[in-house]
DNA sequence: ACAGAAATATTGACAGTGTCAAGATGGCGG
DNA sequence: CCGCCATCTTGACACTGTCAATATTTCTGT
């Protein structure tokens, strides 16, 4: 079901085996089930055998939320690219980010949460080109004066409602997708 | 320093003794510091100790979580009251709100984080106040009509700000308290 | 007043965790 | 072809949360 072809003396690509091992448990059973010594049972290595790859756990949870990262910001270009105003676009962007929240809870609070080590460099440049995604759609609907100021304010806005939601602290009797559109639509 | 006077036999009150001694653990070396031994430690007894006061883990740091929500309902109100307007005093509550995160960042992840028994009866009931509290300052600002809407989109609005702050997700270059100010103040 | 009951704390154990230090094992470049 | 080096394994250590058994203290009923 998963057997790489060509070798298993070593392993092959062990680091790429512990990612994706990571993200499905992340995935399937949460923050609490993702542990060093899982992934390495999981990849059907030795329990010590990550520390060649990522030096301490928190580096394996950086690279697993870069990997989020990514797919996150397909996401959002999947979402805008069905739309064709500017405006449109925008809007657009803020339901597939809520959207992705709620598909993937675990990672997206990995990916937003702080006990990464800012020092990746995969993980900086995806969490910057994430930002730089947002700026552009703004630019692109409202025109360059006060970008950043906007992209903040949109991004707290669609981010705390996100993770509002993720964590239960919305009033349950509240209509979510109402509240997110009539919230972007008046941006 | 810390000796209370009456009696040390059993202890006097442990449970509010852990509590506090998780609070501090939690103010000074942040979460991944805070373990059901090192607050027994910290109160003066075993490390099974616990286990009479709080079944499991998750029910003391509901508890911390719960006195946050305390703290952070008073700090709200304080910020209310300084100001007159009823617009103003909503505006004021989102300065308090953001100074509260960013003071104590771990409490405020461990109140807004879903890694808490939605059991507990005092968890329950403190977040339940703050939310009243902001709905009640919504309506007397804006009036009654779509005030849950309204509440929604402001406290989404300066959650995220605060969480992307407290998280270091926002851009170095931004003057934090400015879009502060103008965020809330086109609410 | 006093014995039994209930509450509270201690000790010791167990399975799990991340991390480190030494050895084993295999592929690659000279 | 052989030594080197990256990679993996084994074993250990100090932690953690939780449980069961025991000890100690306070409370309660008669």
């Amino acid at each position: 079901m998963k057997k790489k072809p060509p070798k298993n003396y070593h392993h092959g690509d062990l680091r790429g085996a512990l990612i994706k091992a990571g993200r499905e448990i992340l995935e399937k059973d949460g923050a609490a089930a993702l542990t060093l010594r899982a992934c390495a049972r999981k990849a059907g290595v030795s329990h010590a055998a990550p520390q060649h790859h990522f030096p301490t756990a928190a580096d394996l949870l950086a690279e697993i939320a870069a990997t989020g990262y990514e797919d996150f910001h397909q996401a959002l270009d999947d979402g805008a690219a069905k739309e064709e105003a500017a405006a449109a676009k925008l809007q657009a962007m803020g339901r597939s980010y809520v959207t992705f929240a709620k598909a993937h809870p675990a990672v997206y609070k990995l990916m937003f949460g702080a006990e990464t080590p800012p020092k990746s460099e995969h993980l900086q440049h995806a969490m910057s080109a994430a930002w730089n995604q947002l700026t552009s759609a703004v630019t692109a609907a409202y025109g360059p004066d006060e970008a950043q100021l906007r992209a903040v304010s949109i991004w707290s806005l669609v981010h705390g409602f996100a993770m509002l939601a993720i964590n239960h602290r919305l009033p349950p009797t509240l209509d979510q997708a109402r509240a997110l559109e009539t919230m972007t639509s008046r941006l």
